[in-house]
DNA sequence: GGGGCGCCTGAATCGGCAG
DNA sequence: TCTGCCGATTCAGGCGCCC
């Protein structure tokens, strides 16, 4: 036998002897390439299936330039039906190729994560958690019409209810300041170095998803020498990522030029133990807080009054966070440049509120807010 | 009529006359209450339903001590079967009696949110954004088995796909340290004071909201006077926030104590009595000026020159308003677009006049022309 | 060489009104 | 209901150029 090929015995595969390539990326159709697998041989499996996004006409930025959207075939579907028949075939296909401890993930956004959840649930598949992929510097709506999406949700879910699956709980808590690893993950866009680009310097792949993400899946989820299957292989970050951190991986992609940047670019991945990269994401500064918070969390009510130290400025708090001088609203830093004359203003360090008749600043809220801020991750 | 109601006229109601009991209550089943609605006359709808939780045995901490699990009658659900017929039906019912611009929020957990979604949009809701509730302040996961259940999600759908919702993006921005508003919200669990306790001291409500969470809610997507819908009423958080901040609520609720802790907390909620305080924050809409104006009031000649910042590109006016690039003619907006190759182009601010040799931006034409349109009411 | 400034970009269901 | 046209609208971060 081949080196990196493995035979697993199993009555239930749909082809006798089948064999698991690892290591390697099986080129053609996702769901049969995984009819063509061994039943029952895979320790993980990370889905980033087609968003099915349902885009209209162009987006332009305010600039006027156009946005690089995702417009490609392989994420154009007829109907929702046509969506769910498909979902639920790749579902049902990777289900037979996992061992019975095995979990699956996937990943997704407002378009098509609620079809997924339900089509994994109808297939008895068990869901552990939703985690939430938070993007410290997603894209903004430019035409502020909704709130910025900055996040996408992934599902991990069990092969069934009585799985007993890994999870490196020890790990996971050591590697992120001795308290539980939480549902929300914070971070970054794969932008720069690590993203591939091809021949003429355009981004390789619409959709490339951050080495970090998928670090944290398998150091969460799999155990050194394990089979992390990929049906959306893509330009390879879940096969880069299983390599550096001692996994094997089987990847599934119908694309012959993802396939080629994928290769190139696992053939470069280094095997390596410096754990740093898969750390969690630190603070660089202070976070931010909204003056909003301050209102919500009853901290000032709406109509208090703000002065500057002087007392020669008074302005209303409103009840969204924003602040009334005579009858202009704005920001507290809006409003406080405005005041003074200047171009920009920090409102924090300029407005008082009265405690007790002594006006103190306002920034000593935002201190009480960040001090709850650090005791919550 | 008492005061209080409201009559709505609509065709399509079930019940003709039916009256929309503004600030009140209703005892009774989610579904038949709804049906008994005027159709088309609610603004916004937020909605907290059962969960589907599932939960297998009891629940033990550390210390051996028990969870107050969520394990109420109303929580029950044979089959996720039943429970999309049950989702199906209340959706269904709401979205008869949304206006035709109205919004609904809803929230829930991965046990229940992916069915909710994707009954969503066969519905033909269309979801605007999903939102992430992360709590600062989550309960541990007791067993380290899976990651901290940290988050819940909310789905804010308009009815359809044409709706123009209120969606107050200036307001939010400047409460936000001038930013556009997120997807992922941090707000802390309702707990101390807030929390509504029973006679005994127990919680009254197994999950009871924040009343920030609703107060983001409904400043983001509501108007002073508006009507909120809350289908599944609870304790009343929905009430008491719509009181707070000048907007009416209808609410529906089947358990009679839920419904006496409700009314009680409603009756102590002060409203924010002052107005100035609560009209969302806006950018006054400047009027619109032709640009034919220009030369009508001989602010600009016929033939004069127009140049881009870097005098690059030269336009000639023309007396009906368009101005000529080469031999092509068309809005100062069209021939700006052109000569930079993008796809649209704000000329106002492109194309500048020569001011004894300095240029100028025209935008600063349109500037005296508004001052004046002011100055004459 | 370093700091500063400007450009580019990222899974996006992204307008409203008059005629 | 459809078409055409005006004109409003962005945050974080990486990279490269320039002084």
């Amino acid at each position: 036998m081949s080196p990196g090929l493995k035979r697993v015995e199993s009555r239930s595969s749909l082809v006798a002897g089948a064999v698991l390539p690892l290591d390697t990326i099986i080129e053609g159709d996702c769901i049969a390439a995984l009819q063509r697998l061994p039943a029952a041989s895979v320790d993980l499996v990370f889905a980033d299936p087609p968003y099915n996004l349902q885009l209209g006409g162009d987006l332009q930025r305010p600039d006027n330039s156009m946005v690089d959207a995702v417009d490609d075939d392989w994420d154009k579907f007829a109907s929702l039906r046509e969506y769910d028949d498909f979902t639920r075939a790749w579902l049902a296909a990777v289900k037979r190729v996992m061992k019975p401890d095995a979990t699956l993930w996937v990943i997704g956004s407002y378009h098509n994560i609620f079809r997924v959840g339900a089509s994994l649930q109808d297939l008895d598949f068990w869901i552990l958690n939703d985690i939430v992929w938070r993007k410290s510097n997603p894209m903004p709506n430019f035409r502020g019409k909704r709130f910025t999406n900055a996040h996408e949700t992934l599902i991990w879910a069990s092969r069934d209810q009585r799985s007993r699956y890994t999870f490196n709980y020890e790990a996971l808590k050591a590697g992120n300041e001795d308290v539980q690893m939480r549902s929300d993950w914070l971070i970054p866009l794969c932008t720069g170095s690590e993203r591939l680009k091809d021949d003429e310097g355009r981004k390789a792949h619409p959709t490339q998803k951050p080495e970090a993400l998928l670090g944290r899946i398998l150091l969460a989820a799999s155990k050194p020498g394990d089979v992390v299957l990929d049906p959306f292989f893509g330009s390879g970050t879940t096969g880069a990522v299983a390599k550096k951190l001692g996994r094997h991986f089987v990847g599934i992609e119908r694309d012959q030029a993802y396939i080629a940047h994928a290769r190139e670019r696992i053939a470069l991945a280094a095997p390596v133990d410096d754990a740093a990269m898969l750390a969690p994401a630190e603070k660089r500064s202070e976070p931010r807080i909204p003056f909003a918070n301050v209102i919500e969390r009853q901290l000032l009510q709406p109509g208090a009054i703000l002065t500057d130290a002087n007392g020669r400025h008074q302005a209303r708090v409103r009840v969204d966070g924003s602040i009334m001088l005579g009858d202009i609203v704005g920001s507290i830093h809006k409003i406080g440049a405005l005041a003074q004359g200047l171009p920009a203003c920090n409102g924090w360090t300029y407005w008082h509120y009265d405690d007790g008749g002594k006006p103190v600043l306002i920034d000593e809220l935002r201190a009480i807010l960040r001090k709850e801020l650090a005791a919550a991750g």
